[in-house]
DNA sequence: TTTTTACTTTAGAATTATTATAAACTAGGA
DNA sequence: TCCTAGTTTATAATAATTCTAAAGTAAAAA
């Protein structure tokens, strides 16, 4: 992804293009395949990386701003951290709980046959399926 | 559930019945129904329903110490807090984020049809589905 | 282009949930 | 009853995240 498209993409979500986010979409989108992280794990590979420096501040609230803007998904596992995930297309996930790891499960390859009505006055959002791993 | 199954839960499960424990455990699973919690709540509950004190380690170690022998699960879901679950059979959960409010589904009213192979030198520990409401 | 304004970044403080610590206490066996 | 290991407790520590307020910067207005 060209810097021009990093603007565009910042630009048409409502986000201000600041050297620090175009350098934080850069890292995250300029790749093929899906990528997840937590806030301290993008933290140190952004130092590894660059030779600017980011508030961790920074960080979250670019992280947060690109989720609310739809171009990351947040995915909540067991423990303590939250992790984030470039693919946001409806998916679900494996999580090895021995690597704190999660692996994408593409939509397709889960199929629910029979699932409960939501309750009075309800409707269901999404449903999110984890599959739990062990060795 | 009398005092003296109490007794027994406990110490079958290697657990001293300390007067704490066992009150904790007789406002815990003299119910019918599936109780959810945080330890938050609970400590907020117990110091409405019972004239003892507890310190809030004592209500973390007890939760933990419950869950594994097996007398709680544990529920991860978005947000900060864990919950817990006396409801230990294999099920799943809707999860009301406009309440914070997690509701039981049975195990049988989820059917899983298609369902991806672990990765490599992994196995399947547990599914669990997360069906997330809106209004 | 300069000025202005609103949005951002930053370092550090604050908050929140949870766990660790170490001293005082207690259940249950010897 | 005495002893010992397991428990409880208050408090400190930790960890992830959010808040704050000052300094900086992008983009609109003049």
């Amino acid at each position: 992804m060209k810097k021009i498209d990093i603007f565009k993409k910042l630009r048409s979500s409502g986000l201000r293009p600041t050297k620090q986010r175009v350098e934080i979409a850069k890292f995250l989108f300029e790749r093929d395949k899906t990528f997840h992280f937590t806030v301290e794990s993008l933290d140190k590979l952004l130092a590894k990386r660059t030779t600017s420096k980011f508030a961790l501040a920074t960080i979250y609230n670019t992280v947060h701003a690109f989720k609310k803007a739809g171009h990351l998904s947040e995915v909540e596992v067991r423990g303590k951290k939250t992790y984030f995930d470039t693919n946001i297309t409806n998916h679900h996930h494996f999580y090895d709980s021995e690597t704190c790891e999660l692996i994408d499960i593409d939509a397709n390859d889960v199929v629910i046959q029979k699932i409960p009505k939501a309750p009075n006055g309800k409707k269901i959002k999404n449903v999110e399926v984890f599959i739990n791993l062990k060795n």
